[in-house]
DNA sequence: AGCCCCGGTGAAGTC
DNA sequence: CACCGGGGCT
């Protein structure tokens, strides 16, 4: 036996050393899982399998990185390189790039996001006439996700009785038809969105037997990490692909599963045993993350729950700290006790800044501490929440390099071709748009023969139209043998977008101006890097299976170890937050926050789980469900078991949500545990209502308190109070002009502003609001006509004299 | 064509 | 409070 083997305990390493055959590890929290996966796969190394034919699919694609600079150290960095590893969404991309076009897709598909997804399904309703308050896009997209992660296509749909009940009943007899409408416009779009990728894997899979051979053959070995996450699509492509060899290894703990509202389906790890009746099963139980109070606590609270596999999780490691409770009156100041705290730890135990994490469960929570963190001076990181590819400025760059990749992704085009603005409006796309739906063909198919298509366009417009149409092709061409950054340079600067922005010299505009900079470094960085075996092996392939036609011809002129712009684009559609941290900042010494969501699989010295109170954690949404109620439990014992010395359950009995104050009741969750594992505040504060609870707020809010005196004892309510300052009368300028001109003419009657023709210098003119002026410079032809007019005591404005509803006097 | 202001409305977690 | 879509204004 290797030595490296030697390094596990006695379950571990006969998780390990099965090779063969299905096993499932049930793996509690810090049981050594990541290092029991990665000695498994080193071992399958050892005994002479090549790495190609090893699939490890991972929860993230850092994940991914680590396990596989793991393995480097065992097998070697070569070989480790070689194995297909990564998260199901890149995994499954990748072959699909590969295979898109026997099921009818181009390779160089789009992914679209949620974003995209939802301008589609708003498309789709206004084209059925379908009202988006009762068909709520983000609603509509849920159904549609849920069918396709169960397998279930729009004619399925369509045709099951239950489902057309469902939706009858709840009013939305429609959505079968959007469903059908969604998915019949991606397709033609060339575009897939997340759930796609797993979806038209399954049709992939389930049509062509020989593509299904091939992968089963070249996938002998799957290991699948946090199996207890994966949804029915999922688990089908994972049977499939194991069903030849049957060496599948699923790594889990139904304890943790967290993502059922994506259609996670915790079924999936309890029934593994059915599938597989030779099924081997592992329990690692030792947990070597935390201390014997963070383990009692955490098995206290998962016991609350009725739904699981019998395990007891244990730990050798020291007695510690027991769990803090830390009670605040109002969100901020628990922002305050948090970031105190931290600070009084990192002082005393000479700890770092990284090894703090404020864990919660709306990303929405993170202000408070952020504010606190400030007036400390202490740096910290967010982790989601809007995230930089969400920003208008790169959606829009980025829609430009999806169009020049994918010229069918009407989603891009539609964003950008007016944009920066080139006189191509919304009449003209709202008709190139009817057109496309009717040829059911993309846009850019329609603006490319506009001629034969009579649309009414004019000549100027249509001239505008074909420079656009000039422009994306002139980097279409390029895609194939310029380098990313070029292309992407080429693109940001020939736009004029790098120009616009940097023009603006406002605050906001030197921040965009500083993003799409930051973008291109991205993508300097990624030309810069190797492309993994993986990428070389998908490019390759993807080369030969290329229809020969002339715009191949350019691709094989291309230079092999360019990378690409579209590379660059498969790779960042599909991270995880996690994922999208920068090597500068992965290594800064900063305290972390997140939503216990994203901090799966992560450990940190010390945790704070924050806003621990009814309502939110659990989430109001999840009480009425014992399902959701235990999904929540599970979700709080995840974030539990994130600390390694000693963890802090914290919240608040005031919190300013929504707008205004609500009153907070400890969560459910601290209860449950038994208060032998739990510090509770020394001073026992019972504030009740009397209790200079208005003393308090004037201290958490005192930029408000100190000016605002009239408080409303009934409902406290600071919506907007923020802005108003009794100090000075501060009403803005234009709202009181036309508060007042409103006042003077409550029944202004309509102007024939075409008499504005007649006017000329040094006419005496009356303006409905300005009042009465004179003009003092007329330029330009009518009906451009800009008149500058002097307004007795409104100064002078610059009108256009189509619009300005004036009288001669 | 594009800007601005208003009022209505919504807010869990994610690849 | 933050985001948005609609409508009015220039």
């Amino acid at each position: 036996m290797s030595h490296f083997l030697n390094e596990l305990n006695p379950v571990q390493r006969a998780a390990a050393k099965t090779t063969e055959g299905p096993v499932m590890i049930i793996a509690g929290a810090g049981s050594g899982k990541t290092r029991v996966l990665t000695y498994r796969i080193a071992h399958i190394m050892e005994k002479g399998v090549d790495a190609f034919n090893i699939l490890s699919l991972t929860f993230t694609n850092k994940a991914a990185r680590e396990m596989k600079d793991r393995i480097a150290k065992i097998v070697g960095p070569t070989e480790a390189k070689n194995i297909w590893m990564g998260t199901f969404h890149s995994i499954f991309a990748k072959i699909l790039r590969i295979e898109a076009n026997k099921i009818g897709y181009p390779n160089n598909f789009t992914i679209y996001d949620t974003d995209d997804s939802k301008s589609v399904i708003k498309e789709i309703l206004k084209q059925f006439n379908l009202d988006d308050k009762t068909y709520k896009p983000s609603m509509v997209l849920n159904r549609i996700s849920d069918a396709k992660n169960k397998l279930i296509s729009a004619t399925q749909y369509l045709n099951n009785p239950i489902t057309q009940q469902e939706d009858f009943s709840s009013r939305k007899p429609m959505l079968g038809k959007v469903y059908e409408a969604y998915q019949k416009r991606n397709f033609k779009a060339g575009a897939m969105d997340f759930d796609d990728l797993l979806y038209q894997t399954n049709i992939l899979l389930r049509d062509f037997p020989d593509v299904l051979l091939k992968y089963q053959n070249k996938f002998r070995y799957i290991l699948v990490d946090e199996y207890q996450d994966t949804n029915f699509s999922q688990y089908v492509i994972i049977k499939q692909l194991a069903a030849r060899f049957q060496n599948i290894c699923v790594v889990g703990d139904d304890a943790q599963s967290i993502y059922g509202f994506r259609g996670a389906n915790i079924q999936n790890i309890l029934n593994f045993e059915k599938d597989y009746p030779d099924l081997q099963t592992f329990k690692l139980e030792q947990n070597y993350r935390s201390t014997k109070n963070i383990v009692g606590a955490a098995n206290q609270i998962i016991a609350n729950n009725k739904d699981q596999f019998k395990k007891i999780v244990f730990t050798d490691n020291e007695e510690g700290q027991k769990l803090k409770v830390i009670k605040a009156s109002t969100d901020n100041e628990e922002g305050k006790k948090v970031v105190d705290s931290i600070f009084e730890i990192r002082m005393q135990q000479q700890a770092m800044n990284s090894h703090f994490a404020i864990l919660y469960r709306t990303n929405s929570q993170s202000r408070a501490f952020e504010e606190a963190f400030r007036r400390l001076n202490i740096p910290y990181k967010i982790y989601g929440g809007v995230s930089f590819y969400q920003r208008k400025e790169i959606k829009d760059l980025l829609s430009y390099f999806r169009l020049t990749i994918n010229n069918s992704d009407d989603e891009s085009l539609k964003r950008i071709i007016n944009y920066p603005a080139r006189g191509i409006g919304q009449t003209t796309l709202d008709k190139l748009t009817v057109s496309a739906a009717e040829h059911d063909i993309s846009i850019f198919t329609v603006l490319t023969n506009l001629k034969d298509f009579n649309l009414g366009i004019n000549a100027g417009t249509t001239n505008k139209i074909n420079d656009f149409v000039m422009q994306i092709k002139s980097y279409s061409l390029t895609v194939k043998y310029k380098d990313a950054y070029e292309l992407a340079n080429h693109i940001a600067v020939n736009t004029g977008i790098v120009k616009e922005l940097y023009s603006d010299k406002t605050p906001e505009g030197v921040s965009r101006y500083e993003n799409i900079q930051e973008l291109l470094n991205g993508i300097k960085d990624f030309v810069e890097q190797k492309r993994t075996p993986q990428e070389e092996e998908v490019n390759d392939i993807i080369k030969q299976s290329l229809v020969k036609d002339e715009s191949q011809l350019f691709a094989e002129q291309s230079n092999n170890d360019l990378k690409t712009l579209d590379e660059f684009m498969q790779e960042i559609t599909l991270l995880t937050d996690v994922d999208k941290e920068s090597d500068d900042e992965r290594n800064a010494d900063k305290v972390s926050m997140m939503t216990v969501h994203a901090s799966k699989g992560l450990e940190f010295p010390y945790v704070y789980v924050v806003g621990l109170e009814e309502n939110l954690f659990p989430s109001q949404l999840s009480i009425t469900s014992r399902a959701d109620l235990e999904e929540e439990r599970r979700l709080f014992y995840v974030a539990v078991t994130r600390a390694e010395k000693q963890a802090f359950l914290c919240f608040a009995t005031m919190r300013y949500r929504f707008g205004n104050v609500t009153y907070c009741e400890p969560s459910r969750f601290i209860e449950e545990i038994d208060s032998t594992f739990l510090e509770y505040p020394q001073v026992a504060e019972t504030p009740t209502f009397n209790d200079n609870l208005f003393d308090k707020f004037r201290n958490d809010y005192s930029d408000i308190s100190e000016k605002e005196t009239s408080f409303n004892t009934t409902s406290i309510n600071f919506g907007g109070a923020k802005k108003t300052n009794p100090g000075i009368n501060f009403t803005p300028a234009k709202k009181l002009v036309s508060l007042t001109s409103r006042l003077n003419s409550p029944s202004a009657s309509p102007v024939d502003v075409s008499l504005n023709q007649s006017l000329q210098l040094n006419d005496f003119v009356m303006h409905e609001k300005f009042g009465r002026g004179q003009i003092t410079i007329l330029e330009g032809k009518w009906p451009e006509t800009k008149a500058t007019i002097n307004f007795e005591g409104n100064g002078t404005k610059n009108l256009l004299l189509k619009f300005a509803r004036l009288s001669k006097i």
